[in-house]
DNA sequence: CCACAAAACTAATGCGCTTTAGTAGTCATT
DNA sequence: AATGACTACTAAAGCGCATTAGTTTTGTGG
């Protein structure tokens, strides 16, 4: 019978290294490191006996030791409900990890219901020296999250543009996407389509950028003296979506065009004015902010503001590479949107 | 001025406890840990210390003492491209995550291209001692990870059943979903409608639910004697569903049904008969494998199979958690799914 | 009051790594 | 040939915790 190896493989450690290569465990350490102090021959030795044995150091030790845990972290601080498709977080992850997989750091991630929890866990992930830093999302209106971060030492970059006003913390970077722009760019396709009463149906309005577009859209309909131009928040859910459009468009006035802040939203918005009866574009026009497939499947297929969220995510990660190699903190902004005109968007009825 | 405090905020340790409680680090040790050697009122005062000061204990040491990293992984192989929109995933991630906030564990998340990658990454992390177990999601025809986690020691649960006539390996739980079954119930269902043409636009071929969903199907349509059954595998992508779709649907003999395996390429599906004119339901019926909002949305709303993901997620968890316990494998399956009749199915046109 | 066990507590070791201090060996300099 | 300056290497300590062995205190029965 065959004997059933029951040791399921032992870790090799620096020690094991040591002794194939005949050196002390220091000398293995500096080789393997890149530190001075031992002659080219024996560094290379280590290595192939290092890289031969399969050998990777322990981050436990490594963390121990000084050297930092080796992952950064990730919270999403959602409720269950609304996390539902999202193209969003997924690509910006994917991207985020692209760059973390070069360095070999590891992402800790975590879902949580709610910002007292995200906060706990960053104390948390502190106080058990899980993380080196962290990659803080969905930005808020007096966001209590900076300072604590601060406070703890934790390196960190926030995804999205932090409030104005917001003081400025040391260790902490910022790469924000251009809401204001953005929103710009939508009220002047609209407009310049002979829209005049355009709604907006955001996202959570404690959220930065969703002030940000708000304001945007708000000084563009001053600036062309648009009377009849709103925002309604929501909580991102295709059921808000859906009855805030339900909603505005039972008003005596209803608006020639809406638009969402995301594409679910969107979805739901277009599922009701199918269920009015309504024509998309002809009697109302709708623009997705973010692009998926549902705004490609959708029919009519959905005018979108399109941004590259993996590369979003690349850049925020290198931003927090840049931290932790000890470079200041850095507010950069990413690329401008583009508005991506598809057959949801007409001039009104009408005109 | 401000003295600006530049030390941020020591991590304590057990040695500062010891101090401030005046006992010795063991006993501090023992008293957190539930271990006798110390006395009712010692271990009180100790633990109020500890939370006083905010202690944790940290994983990097623990796990050096032998403790295990306090992590579990989650590595997610997709090309970039095909993770879209998919609900599933962040929904089962929230899931698992709520299971494994109760014992303070980490994820460890992480995406890559492909299996090989996924392989590498399993060993590094092994190496590198970063995780406890692991969650495999998508498992293959002829997968290696099984064998792969098992030769290193690493409790794991598949997520999705495993191929039949994988061997068993000792460390590895599968928590399954009934595909025959769910398929089956679609089946039914369109059978029942008056469907005796029906395609099967499935996703990734090597799949192990894929294979098990186009034999299910088979195996259906063989016992009610319908020729006309067939499955076309895709990538997962709305691309794809929309090729597949149209290529159907310009065969002589069409399909008067179509069974999608996610809700993504439904959507695409959906939009290919607006596309060519045809009304869903009453020139084709379409079915997508899961709900989202994409089928709650979508005009007409997609008949979908809904199951609960999220507590898919929470199950296999807690199966993670009881291997981590030292409790033998198991193979436990999930609820069966349910079909969900929404407007996208009807007879087929002339009946 | 003593012997002796059990309870309460302390000291010491190890996990795998980095790092500082320390020890040979090599080479050039005067 | 002796001094110093490097170079190549080893020994030892420490990171924060768990754990084992060892020590002191307390309690019990005789």
């Amino acid at each position: 019978m065959d004997p059933v190896r029951r040791t399921p493989a032992r870790r090799p450690t620096m020690k094991d290294i040591a002794q194939r290569a005949g050196v002390s465990e220091s000398a293995v350490s500096f080789a393997l490191n890149d530190r001075p102090g031992v002659s080219p021959a024996t560094r290379d030795r280590v290595r192939r006996v290092a890289e031969q044995l399969g050998w990777r150091p322990s981050t436990a030790a490594r963390a121990l030791s000084g050297e930092g845990a080796a992952t950064v972290g990730l919270v999403l601080a959602r409720p269950a409900h609304t996390l539902g498709v999202e193209s969003f977080f997924l690509q910006l992850v994917s991207g985020i990890q692209e760059v973390l997989a070069r360095r070999h750091l590891g992402l800790l991630f975590q879902v949580v219901e709610d910002l007292g929890e995200e906060c706990a866990i960053y104390r948390r992930w502190w106080a058990e020296r899980r993380v080196d830093g962290l990659l803080v999302v969905d930005p808020r209106l007096d966001d209590p999250r900076p300072a604590l971060l601060d406070e703890l030492g934790l390196p960190a970059v926030v995804i999205g543009a932090l409030a104005p006003g917001t003081p400025a913390h040391s260790g902490i970077s910022t790469v924000w996407a251009d809401d204001a722009g953005a929103m710009a760019s939508i009220v002047d396709h609209l407009y310049g389509l002979g829209h005049r009463r355009i709604l907006h149906i955001a996202g959570l309005p404690h959220l930065a950028h969703t002030q940000r577009r708000i304001r945007s859209l708000h000084a563009e309909a001053a600036r062309r003296g648009l009377p009849d131009v709103h925002s309604i928040s929501t909580d991102y859910s295709d059921t808000e979506g859906a009855e805030a459009t339900r909603r505005a468009l039972a008003r005596p006035r209803p608006p020639t065009a809406i638009v969402y802040d995301n594409d679910v939203l969107a979805m739901a918005g277009l599922a009701v004015a199918n269920e009015r009866g309504l024509a998309v574009p002809g009697d109302l026009s709708l623009v997705a902010w973010d692009d998926s497939v549902l705004c490609r499947s959708a029919h009519p297929a959905l005018t979108a503001l399109v941004r590259d969220t993996s590369s979003f995510g690349r850049h925020a990660a290198e931003q927090l590479l840049s931290l932790l190699d000890g470079n200041p903190a850095r507010e950069i902004q990413d690329d401008l949107p583009r508005l991506m005109a598809r057959a949801s968007t007409a001039p009104p009825p009408g005109s």
